[in-house]
DNA sequence: AACCAAGGCAACCGCGTATTA
DNA sequence: ATAATACGCGGTTGCCTTGGT
């Protein structure tokens, strides 16, 4: 409840730090690990509060961290994870392993922002400005939708983080050897990273693997309608080891609805999805991401002629300004699908190949 | 060469929440 | 059950650099 009072502390020193400092720092982390943050400054000689120091460490000392230009892969998978989790630097940090929150969320504000507005297209919501057009035919209803998911994976991260919390604790109560944060690699964990470690194996595998089986089986496709869980739902809860992880915060009820729903007949990698919440929201994922999946890719590949998907839908009027397929209508929804399934896969591809003791899957 | 504006980044601030007493 | 403490996260600020006039 208080609130930490380590940085009102009068005779601390704030602003930029110097390279003795640094030196102290990394060199009382590397022999003793950071153990407290509020007991380390004064341990490491430190005139700076705590709170300080972890920042130098966790954006700046650690040796696990890589500088300079992000890649296009990088960009790639902060716009997309942007486009799912919203300002949730941390968690898309997870998956640029090498990257700290506040660089991707300062490259995100200095670079991929602006490149967004530039093109028409609405930083946070990843849609086209002019997006009214969309609204008659129910696009806007999906983009909604799509903010309800990201809430929705919200809650998901937080029964994670809960799980894994335990998870970490049973396995320290196992084997109540790790002394120090740095004993194991240390990532010196960056901050989402610590979380992860321990429960992981156990509670987090299974959905990612529930997760991939899903992508496995969805884009053999064909068979529409199959039954599929959300990862949510999986983490929900079939684990057996793992600690009995408390109710999710969110979804008193959480289930996915099978391909009842209104997309079954096309051959989507997710087709049959729906995500549903505790107010009986129903829809399918597909349309949600379809869009922005365009606008991302266009925003990647501008000059691309590759990204078919979008370029064939020519009389969008190309641009990102007024593209977003609007109309679309009956014609482009096979476009629509095709950019659907190739949103799912990239994502499915971060899945993949995402550290395994990302805590968001 | 000097000035100014914009961009980029490191660091700080304050809030929310988990943990502990 | 409650309050105090500590930590992590996201938003914001301020300084330094770069580019333009």
């Amino acid at each position: 409840m208080g609130r930490s009072p380590c940085c009102d502390k009068v005779g601390l020193k704030k602003g930029p730090w110097t390279p003795e400092e640094d030196q102290k720092l990394l060199a009382y982390i590397e022999e003793h690990g950071h153990g407290s943050w509020r007991a380390l400054p004064a341990k490491a000689g430190l005139q700076r509060c705590g709170k300080s120091c972890r920042l130098r460490w966790t954006n700046y000392l650690r040796p696990d961290i890589k500088r300079g230009k992000f890649s296009l892969q990088e960009e790639q998978t902060i716009i997309q994870l942007h486009a799912l989790l919203g300002n949730r630097w941390s968690a898309i940090a997870t998956h640029l392993p090498k990257r700290t929150d506040n660089e991707i969320k300062n490259y995100w504000n200095t670079h991929l922002k602006k490149r967004l507005a530039k093109m028409g297209i609405d930083p946070v919501t990843h849609k086209p400005k002019n997006d009214a057009l969309l609204s008659s035919d129910g696009q806007s209803k999906n983009a909604a939708n799509l903010s309800h998911m990201a809430q929705w994976e919200s809650a998901r991260l937080e029964a994670e983080a809960r799980l894994v919390r335990e998870s970490k604790l049973r396995s320290h109560n196992n084997n109540n050897n790790n002394a120090f944060p740095l004993a194991n690699p240390p990532g010196y964990a960056s901050s989402s990273s610590v979380v992860s470690s321990a429960g992981r194996n156990n509670s987090m595998d299974p959905l990612k693997a529930h997760w991939n089986n899903n992508s496995n089986n969805c884009s053999n496709n064909n068979n529409g309608g199959g039954h599929l869980e959300s990862p949510t739902s999986t983490l929900t809860f079939s684990e057996t080891n793992a600690v009995q992880p408390p109710p999710p915060p969110m979804p008193s009820m959480i289930e996915f609805v099978g391909s009842s729903g209104l997309h079954h007949q096309h051959d989507l990698s997710m087709e049959g999805t729906s995500w549903t919440s505790p107010e009986s929201f129903r829809t399918t994922s597909a349309n949600n991401v379809m869009i922005e999946e365009g606008f991302t890719n266009l925003l990647l590949n501008n000059s691309d002629d590759h990204h078919r998907s979008l370029s064939d839908n020519s009389d969008n009027g190309g641009g990102g300004g007024d593209g977003s397929g609007s109309g679309s209508a009956a014609g482009s929804d096979d476009h629509y699908y095709e950019d659907n399934k190739n949103y799912w896969n990239s994502i499915l591809n971060l899945v993949n190949s995402s550290p395994p003791d990302s805590p968001m899957f």
